[in-house]
DNA sequence: TTACGTTATACTTTTAAAAATATAACGTAA
DNA sequence: TTACGTTATATTTTTAAAAGTATAACGTAA
């Protein structure tokens, strides 16, 4: 009659006006635009395509009243991505907020 | 610069052996189920297909050693689905996390 | 002024999920 | 022994998401 062991799992995001705009596949994606400076080398790194990956940062950056993310084309390296100090500062809260999810996580699963 | 009020949002949910055997939309299925008796009308009040209401219990069952659900067919109305004492119980102990869950989001969401 | 590699965008194709459809199996009660 | 309403299962169709393809726009540097 007793529950077996089991585990615990989830995810949490941040939502601005009942949409969607900020989880964890996001956050990784702002990461590694930041690594890279790019959008394309960071969707290769993920393995989705450079569509998805722009679709993505585009929505994000409609989101927020400010963009977390500022591109631009041509010129040296034939462009260019760069995450700005306000997405630094959302990746960063973000992260927190997690770190805590996955405390919340293990603590109440198992048993 | 500062970050604006957001919404925090999630979902959590339970896993046994690597696999996804209930969240939020199941436990409503087998409550559903438990209130009414039928498969049938519990997929009928949520609006989704037999087939897959079905398909949904069958996958709980199998990821518990013992059944949560026990569905008969023939007899008296046709057939019948019963709920589990261990059903129950499962219920209770998501449905506690859960509220747990939602005391977590609210706590670190808006700002 | 040409080549380069990226951003930006539209369009098509593929894939996977969901829904819909059909039908057999079953046990009670009339 | 027939009708009923459900469980149980297979199959097909539809829909939506993802992936893929193509191409224009751009700014620097050679």
């Amino acid at each position: 009659m007793d529950i077996p062991p089991f585990k615990l799992n989830g995810r949490v995001w941040i939502e601005i006006g009942d949409e969607k705009v900020l989880g964890h596949g996001r956050v990784e994606l702002l990461e590694r635009i930041h690594a890279s400076g790019s959008i394309r080398q960071a969707a290769l790194q993920m393995k989705m395509s450079y569509k998805q990956a722009w679709d993505l940062v585009n929505h994000i950056n409609s989101g927020f009243k400010q963009p977390l993310v500022i591109s631009k084309r041509g010129g040296k390296g034939g462009g260019v991505a760069i995450v700005t100090p306000f997405g630094l500062e959302v990746i960063s809260e973000f992260k927190s907020i997690q770190q805590k999810f996955f405390d919340f996580l293990s603590e109440n699963g198992k048993k």
